[in-house]
DNA sequence: GAGGCGGATTTGACCGGTCAAAGCGGCTCC
DNA sequence: GGAGCCGCTTTGACCGGTCAAATCCGCCTC
């Protein structure tokens, strides 16, 4: 139980210099003060440069506090911190960082708040809470999901807000978003394996979702198919119930099993799944990256430390963060000096590490363009 | 450039429920809306029930900003985002969420903001940015190092803060912080590994750094003596130029080398050198876990998805954002119905993995107790 | 029946800024 | 030489709450 009569920090934080200090210390008003630093131009070179060193030499603050009772903004955005979907959603804390540093030049810095993961009723509710009190000026939707309720919610509210995750489902959804170019970062894998020789290539995803994971397995469907529409280079696929290791190995030696149509190559939907992929392949007695290759997503640091190194698709988390941030106080009237960067689709970069770079498989004689037959490796 | 007569979002919000408005609709006056929600027992009881009928059924709010003006209180702890030192100060994310999480009750949120890594006098201007303006009532300062420049300027300055990370070479320093107990984890991991038999259990570190990793190897040297102090335990310990695997690797590769006084066991200041660890255990045509056995340190998800899985020490994380909040809090005089949770150090939990679980190296006949002379292991 | 009392409620001032309008020379112009 | 204007500066009101003091009112006491 606090005492009442210890000293605390709290009660002894300095007298505040307010504005009118400052006007008393430079001998003018406290307006002249609130002008020379918001509106500078309005006040007589000398007085300027008085209330200046007045400022200076009194150490004077704004209150924030004071500031936005009256501008009606409070100078931050707020943003649910917690966990996330699949690990896919990777790399949360370089995300903030990136985010707080976009938003600095500007003014704005970022409030954290928390809400159950996945329950979108509760975080509707904290979104209101944080908006009418006024706590925030904006929000940072994260994770969008196909019948995500929060964005209709804000938009019909009228709150300056911006997705972080496709409309998944709703294709006409008005507000601005920003995401990974997941079917691009698909195709990139693809296009690689197939230009270092493999014509099996397999997949290994999720269960059916809706959103990012049907997206990246269409668009290996469509990476893997020739000129002609026939699956060209195509491999068989997997399905791991989680985005986990395990789950993946699992899956994966189920398709190594069957020689008939075993993969030379394995686009996988994350990191965490190659993983698996990698495992089962040295368990099947092969050298991954060089009997079979493996391709990961995120760039993790299971990426980067994974024996061998995992070639995956990096987020260009920087400009996505940039991009949230811009087109967010574009939304909230911000003046951002030149237009912001354009919402949407983000592409996502190749990183390619031994898991993908080993001997390509014994090229055949070559057939039509685009459509060899595949050529026939042994899985061992 | 925002064109002025496009309908924006922030001039769509929907105009302010205010206490005046509240009163009105009740009947009451503005101070007796303010009562009802501040200091119930003030009103008689029909009074209050028909204010806070007015209060939901208008949808009222009280705005922060001019609570925050008044009551000189942000209701915001500040945090610094970005990188940090080692990879071992893990889990940044899953902390944030912690400390969120154990800050709400209480009616407290973060703001985070950013200062380059490592440059104390730009995160101290950050503070007095921050504390200046009211921003935030307090600071979590974290990943605190020898000489660290911020907690004495934050106490000179008489702010509320509480740090991540014990005070360095420091040891008076009065304000409250919190830690993992790293030389408990060490002991607990030498513990785990001599109780399954070995006797020569090395040390994969970094280079001195007069804080974390300094106090690792020390209780790595404590824990591997004997009674008597001889080193009845231990085995011969690797440098790591970097927190990264291809670095430990390196130099575990040069111990298992040397077979004179190969180590049968290793334990590493993280699971990023863990993880080298194993990779340099198996080049060397070992099966790590079963010849040689690893412990991390963090149990990130490096430990978790290694193969063989990576015994570990998982940090109490909630714990310790709980005692981190709680501490701070206090310092502000919040009152939280209870005493803190007591600063310090906090102890972490093994977690064991098949990376330290295979076949004890072969028993040798028992010499006095804590002290047989270690077993010889092929290492292959 | 006046005085005293205490709970319930209201009024006025203030937190630290900003907006809008007014004041205040000095100058130009007719 | 007074009207009009302009640039600089000040005054008053207000943002939406809360604190402190004042008021109101019913009731009890002597």
């Amino acid at each position: 139980m606090p005492t009442a009569d210890a000293p605390r920090a709290a009660d002894a934080r300095a007298p505040r210099v307010t504005i009118r200090a400052v006007a008393e210390h430079a001998g003018v008003s406290r307006q002249t003060v609130s002008n020379a630093l918001n509106a500078p131009h309005r006040l007589s070179p000398a007085t300027l440069e008085r209330v200046r060193r007045s400022v200076t030499s009194l150490g004077y603050r704004p209150d924030h506090a004071a500031r936005a009772l009256t501008s009606r903004r409070s100078g931050l955005i707020g943003i649910r911190v917690g966990s996330t979907a699949h690990r896919t959603a990777a790399h949360p804390d370089r995300l903030l960082h990136e985010l707080v540093a976009a938003a600095r030049p500007h003014g704005y810095r970022f409030l954290a708040f928390d809400a159950p993961y996945g329950d979108d009723a509760a975080e509707i509710a904290a979104y209101g809470e944080l908006l009418a009190a006024g706590d925030v000026d904006a929000v940072v939707v994260a994770d969008t999901h196909p019948g995500d309720a929060r964005p209709a919610w804000l938009a019909d509210r009228g709150a300056a807000f911006v997705a972080h995750g496709q409309p998944w489902g709703d294709p006409d959804a008005a507000h601005p978003w920003v995401d990974v170019d997941g079917a691009l970062g698909v195709r990139l894998a693809v296009g690689h394996l197939r230009a270092r020789g493999h014509r099996r290539i397999g997949f290994v995803g999720w269960p059916a979702d809706g959103a990012g994971g049907d997206a990246r397995r269409a668009a290996w469907l469509a990476a893997t198919a020739g000129a002609d529409g026939t699956p060209a280079a195509r491999g068989p696929e997997a399905t791991a119930a989680a985005d986990d290791p395990d789950a993946a190995a699992a899956a994966v030696a189920a398709l190594l099993g069957r020689s008939a149509d075993a993969p030379t190559a394995l686009v996988c939907a994350s990191d965490a799944l190659a993983l698996g992929a990698l495992a089962a392949v040295a368990d099947a007695g092969g050298t991954p990256g060089r009997d079979v290759a493996i391709t990961g997503y995120d760039d993790s640091d299971l990426a980067a430390f994974a024996r061998p190194g995992l070639t995956s698709l990096r987020q260009p988390i920087r400009l996505v963060a940039q991009t949230l941030v811009e087109q967010v106080l574009d939304r909230l009237g911000v003046d951002l000096g030149h237009r912001p960067a354009p919402a949407g689709l983000v592409p996502p970069e190749l990183v390619v590490r031994a898991s993908s770079a080993g001997p390509a498989p014994r090229a055949a004689a070559p057939g039509p363009a685009d459509a060899r037959p595949a050529p026939r490796t042994t899985a061992a």
